[in-house]
RNA sequence: GGAGAGGUGGCCGAGUGGUUAAAGGCAGCAGACUGUAAAUCUGCCCGCGCAAGCGUACGCUGGUUCGAAUCCAGCCCUCUCCA
């Protein structure tokens, strides 16, 4: 990797960022000339986005801590026909108002990573649906379909991938890579956006933007990839025995959210911490060198500060507060999940409700294996009607997940 | 439009009339060991029910049969080759 000379890409490069560039030079003396806007574009297939994304979403906060002006690019056009890269199937096709829906909902999480102030680095946020709903189809393909060629489409990885699987590519699907080169044309007429960041396997999708408006408009723009963030197991990062980490609060408590980043595999802790958190690199070098059990200090600064980054400082104290309350003392923390059992509840019913099993069946399974406690003590009996009198009791399933039970 | 192949549980994939809630693998969960880590070993892994039991499930609909994921018919979808 070349030595970089712009804060931009210095800063990308020592934190992780970096797969791949463009025209790397280009882009170093352009981000020392100036602010430059870049983008990420976001489908809008869920009502929240989850730690899949947060990688992007951190790196257009670290444009902004640049001084450079991140764009936010909601995919309302483009969701409506489904990116084929790194899937199999195409997905069901949403309505409209779902995809409002979500962004609405997507909306919400950049807000607490990025500045949308008035500034030259103030954020931004557009919808890709404002120039991709009102197209006409002849003009749009004499515009753009003509800079493309099926031959070379064929050969990109969304496509090939698909085809080489025998797996089918709709018409409709094999367009959105021509419409997200578009959006890049659009944005870098719209807001001179000259960046396109994404994850790897964006990068078919992103060439093919910068070539469309190099041959459009004669202008340069680039692109920027990430690597694929996987653990250290070789997982793809992102999910638990609850499914999905959100990012909205009212999908994943801040609580389940610190613990998530507490769980993190010793070996992947310095790299996190370096992708996901603002603390200082020499502060991290320290952490991720701790020997031993010490380690899960580093752990608990990666859980603090992400934590507070996304739900903020005092949501992120109190999960500690509860994680060491209930982890190291063995007690109960307040920002446990709580369930009130009335004037009382079959011990699996409660499992199942307060979200520990994903049914009644699986919660007497878990009884039987011995890994259900109050209080601490093991349940034995799938039969047991749980009352609360006075203080709140504690519901345990495993060593990780605890609650309280309340009447 | 024609010929061939195929559609099985979150995924991959076996199964061609009955002991099949469906082999095996992956993923996941729990137990042991630990440090709320990894690795390893063990158990579990459709739902409802305390249980006996019941309900769903092998693309869809109907049929044959005591009995069908398995056989038959029609339909839908996909792939390959041909026009």
């Amino acid at each position: 990797m070349a030595e970089f000379r712009s804060d931009l890409l210095k800063l990308l490069n020592e934190r992780g960022y970096i797969h791949q560039v463009t025209d790397a030079q280009a882009l170093d003396a352009l981000a020392q000339k100036g602010p430059v806007t870049g983008y990420i574009g976001f489908d809008a297939t869920a009502p929240s986005l989850h730690v899949g994304s947060l990688v992007q979403i951190m790196m257009l906060r670290r444009m902004q801590q640049a001084g450079h002006r991140p764009v936010v690019l909601m995919g309302g056009g483009t969701t409506k026909v489904g990116d084929p890269s790194g899937k199999d199937e195409s997905r069901k096709l949403l309505t409209d108002s779902d995809i409002a829906a979500n962004i609405a909902g997507i909306r919400r999480v950049f807000e607490r990573f990025l500045d949308f102030g008035d500034g030259p680095t103030g954020a931004i946020l557009l919808d890709n649906a404002e120039w991709l709903d009102g197209l006409e189809y002849l003009p749009f393909l004499r515009e753009v379909g003509r800079h493309f060629t099926i031959n070379r489409m064929l050969t990109f990885d969304s496509v090939r991938l698909r085809l080489d699987r025998e797996q089918p590519l709709t018409f409709l699907e094999f367009n959105y890579m021509i419409l997200q080169a578009y959006d890049f044309l659009k944005l870098s007429r719209r807001v001179a956006c000259r960046l396109q960041l994404g994850g790897s396997d964006q990068w078919g999708n992103i060439v093919n933007g910068i070539e469309l408006t190099r041959r459009v408009d004669g202008t340069e723009v680039f692109g920027l990839t990430t690597p694929l963030i996987t653990t250290a197991t070789g997982e793809k990062m992102g999910k638990t025995a609850q499914g999905a980490v959100w990012l909205n609060a009212d999908q994943l408590s801040p609580y389940d959210y610190w613990q998530f980043w507490r769980n993190t595999d010793d070996s992947d802790v310095g790299r996190f911490l370096r992708l996901f958190t603002d603390v200082p690199l020499d502060k991290i070098a320290h952490l991720e060198s701790l020997p031993g059990a010490e380690i899960n200090e580093a752990k608990i600064a990666l859980a603090d500060a992400a934590t507070a980054m996304l739900h903020g400082e005092q949501a992120a104290r109190a999960a500690q507060e509860t994680a060491r309350a209930t982890f190291e003392q063995g007690g109960t923390g307040e920002d446990l999940p709580t369930l009130s059992v009335g004037d009382g509840m079959n011990i699996a019913h409660a499992l199942t409700a307060i979200g520990f099993t994903p049914s009644n069946k699986e919660a007497k399974r878990k009884i039987a294996e011995g890994a259900v406690r109050l209080n601490d003590d093991p349940v034995s009996d799938p039969g047991l009607i749980v009352q609360v009198s006075g203080d709140p009791v504690k519901l345990s399933l495993g060593r990780k997940r605890h609650g309280l039970l309340v009447r």
